[in-house]
DNA sequence: ATGTGCGATGTAAAGGTTTACATCATCGTA
DNA sequence: TACGATGATGTAAACCTTTACATCGCACAT
């Protein structure tokens, strides 16, 4: 049967022997047709090759099976494990996905907005800090959405991720357990609530500690390998030098260990680093990145159930579900070193 | 103007003052309608807020502004530049794009051809050398498609990519030109045409420069980091070792230059290493990576452009684009080493 | 004055599905 | 025996758009 439109419900119908409406319902509401009738109608579909025509289903129910995933950047060694996660607990749903990728642009978020009000996609996943669409005005026709991977800043959408502040702190712990005391945070910002929950943790642990506010050394940064060898030129120019560097996330940390291998220095004998996230690459570094692991595919499954309660029950409840990280510790993270000097 | 409902075409045509039909006209055919009227058009459309239907539209064209792109994993870093190349130029034509990443299973690859069947794509992108929907049964059924980045195997499906063969032969004439001899090819395989193309231009190299088919080294390896320590491991099992790794791909490179990192040899003292695409890490080893350009965002335009031409016309013609990779030389070779054992 | 042609617009059908409502048969109960 | 309830199925409308065809008005040529 490879003609060459496709089998139509009226097709499976015809063979079937009964109406469109009972073939309708034999799929979807199987316990509403006569087991006899059911059985007919199954193997009708499977002669015919039949599959439902997704445009005219969601044109009739004024809903689509897509949910509409987007991200700042595809790229990002976080967003393929998520997305894996969002991916399979969408399908076992009859969902799929579509991906739009905004590259930080907000012109570009506004395009895929078309997509949300042209019916294409029924929920919406943010994997970025930032509402990609401009004011507010749009926040108010947003679909059911989850915020992924990292809080959504402008707030009101739900959110699944891990608990920064936990994870942060299991870093911070490990860095003064082996008797650091003047850590540098890498990557702080105002505006990525992740960013500023990981500091949050920092903080909480010198308080906790003992540390001085005034030991402490802040340095700003946006996440990418490059603001982390920006880092370490800027501190090199200071009188002070932390003896660990705590990173806000492992590209980050990946900057900085380039920033010092740079310089001469060994790492962990000279300087001890942590990331976060735990991206594929860290295990690779020299010395393996020690850092906070995200459980990324748990996360994406979960942020993708979420949605799909919303989708059924319309409740937009104001939760955020955080999951807990665990520690990974591989080579990059000693005692303090005693005896160096600026080279 | 915010209703719960979205405005439909009615909407607009009560506002405006005409039929249905002709503010379709305005839309999609401005020409055909007075001056008059289409600027009554336009301005009822802006009062609504109105955004075509994306599902009415398809369902009443038979066929959807969505491409399916099939991509064995996300992850990969050649995807998300290509990714950009393909997107932008889709957006350009109305299209959007859907990502459907099977990891190398044949199960979700057949899942995706539901998006086909119920007609929710009208074409295919692939990323990927191997058709990933099992026997060629599908094949017949398939919509327009171009593969990219990698010739389709099982053939008939035209191809956007580099000239594999050219930019093999710039890899190993380079090494040559350093005076190598002992060359050793990582990553060959039987199933993925890139590979055996790259395979090829090494061959050529090696025969123009008159060295012997029996001083050739060839490993087979399935262009992941892991089979590029697999490799060195074996080969420091021979008895005669090479002076320079070409790998098939950058992947293999990293994994070459860690294997070897691992045995305590120097880069590019000992050992001199190429790799093939240019992925962003490359520049960030060390040595940073002389390896071969894929010139990416092109590859992606150039395929997406080809495709939708498809879309028009319906003329599968099977041609094969190739475009010219770029030699981009780091710092991962040098001359020969003369006086190392092994270690 | 009549006819022809043309440009602008309207009418209505079609695309494939879901589902409220109608219909019909069957069975149990009064 | 007749009536109501129940369960299975069919009929037809609705979702929103595009477009072939019909219609209308008007200008121009005969």
């Amino acid at each position: 049967m490879s003609n060459s439109t496709p089998a139509t419900i009226e097709d499976v119908a015809r063979i079937a022997e009964v109406s469109i409406a009972t073939v309708s319902r034999a799929i979807h509401t199987p316990e509403k047709v006569a087991n006899s009738t059911r059985l007919k109608v199954n193997q009708a579909i499977a002669i015919t090759g039949y599959t439902t025509n997704a445009m005219a289903r969601s044109l009739r129910l004024g809903r689509s099976n897509m949910i509409l995933v987007v991200a700042p950047d595809i790229g990002d060694p976080n967003f393929s494990n998520i997305l894996i996660g969002l991916e399979n607990e969408a399908r076992a749903h009859g969902y799929g996905i579509l991906i739009g990728h905004t590259q930080n642009d907000a012109q570009r978020g506004l395009e895929y907005l078309k997509f949300l009000n042209s019916n294409q996609a029924a929920g919406l996943i943010l994997f970025t800090g930032i509402l990609p669409f401009g004011h507010q005005t749009m926040t108010a026709r947003l679909p059911p959405s989850v915020g992924v991977f990292e809080p959504v800043f402008n707030g009101g959408i739900p959110y699944v991720g891990v608990d920064d502040i936990e994870g942060a702190r299991k870093a911070v712990d490990l860095l003064l357990a082996e008797g650091h005391r003047r850590i540098a945070f890498i990557g702080d910002s105002k505006t990525r609530l992740a960013y500023s929950r990981r500091r949050q943790g920092y903080d909480e642990g010198l308080d906790a500690a003992g540390v001085a506010k005034g030991q402490r050394i802040i340095l700003e940064g946006d996440g990418t390998l490059e603001s982390g060898r920006h880092a370490v030129e800027q501190l090199f120019m200071r009188d002070t030098l932390p003896t660990a560097f705590m990173c806000v996330n492992d590209q980050t940390a990946i900057g900085v260990m380039i920033g010092l291998n740079a310089r001469g220095y060994d790492i962990p004998r000279d300087f001890s680093v942590t990331g976060f996230d735990d991206v594929p690459q860290a295990v690779f570094m020299s010395p393996p990145l020690t850092t906070v692991r995200q459980p990324r595919t748990a996360i994406g499954k979960q942020a993708m159930a979420l949605l799909l309660e919303f989708l059924g029950d319309g409740q937009p409840a104001e939760t955020e579900i955080l999951l807990r990280p665990d520690l990974v510790v591989r080579n990059s993270v000693s005692v303090p070193s005693k005896g160096w000097e600026k080279r």
